[in-house]
DNA sequence: TCTGACTACTCACTTTCTTGAGTATCATGC
DNA sequence: GCATGATACTCAAGAAAGTGAGTAGTCAGA
């Protein structure tokens, strides 16, 4: 039960329906917490029906109607309590990862494919959450909105998410230019005249 | 199934039991994957029906006998074929962060404590893993590892872990900063004269 | 000699997550 | 006029992960 909290915390700014909400965990709150769709309609039910948030039925005519959320005092007192507990170190699971812990066993250049997938994927995401941090702090300067600004939380968990993925990005660009100049290694001093095929340390299986 | 690659991955450089692949879970490899020791032997179980890792039994006298785990080529293949799909986005799930998030709406001691113990945390981390780099590389420098090193597949995964702390690190302490700075935000400095007690961003609740 | 910590595992149970399919309406573009 | 994609959900089944308790011997220190 920590799903819970993430939608909790999710909720506090803005009234959102299911659907919204699984749209807010594809963006922004999917840096610290991910979740699918179904999950995030199973919690805000069991949520509603333990009082923690609140749903009202919204009529619509061009679309199929929604239930809109909020969080409730028993919520917030719930968000409070977990807040107090010490938090567990992050937890991560990273696919990519378990691949280059492997490189030594594995063809180079799969695990560059790999990681020039991930660096662009970072990009993307780095862009995004500019994004989303100009549009917080509006026209302010950020050591001011920092200062004197309403709502800081999404954008200091959004500051992390950006931190993050520059790291992610320079590391995969940093290992990704190892691993290659390593298939050259067995030839030359100065980088690289490019060989024809085998014989390389970080060898391409037969 | 995505803890099996992990653990061939961890089983690939050396022969180990589930006691000292539990071991390793905790240090090394828990920044790219976490699990338990009871998942560990059971993925082992899993994996030695398969054929992807082989076991064997040693005895020992001064304490309980234990089986030691490698990797088998059909082990490796499979590794090979993960690989070889495009890797998921990283998955992250951190209770402090959704903390943070909800950081407008919280007694801002209480986030400012759980930055402090989390920043503690991640200096321990850097420390461990600077340690565990320096183990690795030995004497060389490390460029020069990075370029002619045996096995550099855990040292770029360590490499990401230490990154990451530091990161986790830098960014505690700033957010901590901020926090306690918005506190006395009502007295000093260029903006605001504002109120004396309520109304204050971060409030401390009643 | 008793306590607690370390090595080395196992079993049973529950919760959580993921996958896949399905329902229904409206707007958009080709 | 038909496919598509977006909105807005629900249900069921199975895989994976997490929790709690238990076994059993060794060794070091109080």
């Amino acid at each position: 039960m920590a799903l819970r909290h993430a939608v909790l915390a999710a909720l506090l700014d803005e009234e959102l329906s299911g659907y919204q909400l699984a749209k807010a965990f594809d963006l922004g709150v999917a840096n610290f917490w991910h979740a699918l769709p179904q999950q995030l309609y199973t919690e805000l039910t069991r949520l509603e029906k333990e009082g923690l948030v609140a749903g009202r039925e919204v009529v619509q005519d061009a679309r199929p109607n929604k239930r809109l959320f909020r969080v409730t005092a028993d919520g917030l007192a719930a968000l409070e309590r977990f807040a107090a507990e010490s938090a567990k170190p992050s937890f991560i699971r990273d696919d990519l990862l378990v691949k280059i812990q492997a490189a030594d066993h594995l063809d180079a250049d799969v695990l560059i494919a790999r990681l020039a997938e991930r660096e662009r994927f970072a990009e993307a995401k780095i862009e995004l959450f500019g994004g989303l941090l100009r549009q917080m702090r509006g026209d302010r300067d950020e050591a001011e909105f920092l200062r004197h600004g309403e709502r800081i939380g999404p954008y200091l968990t959004c500051l992390r998410g950006l931190a993050f993925e520059r790291e992610n990005r320079d590391w995969c660009r940093r290992s990704a230019e190892i691993l290659h100049a390593r298939r050259h290694t067995s030839r030359d001093a100065a980088p690289d005249t490019t060989s024809p095929s085998s014989s390389s340390p970080a060898r391409s299986r037969p």
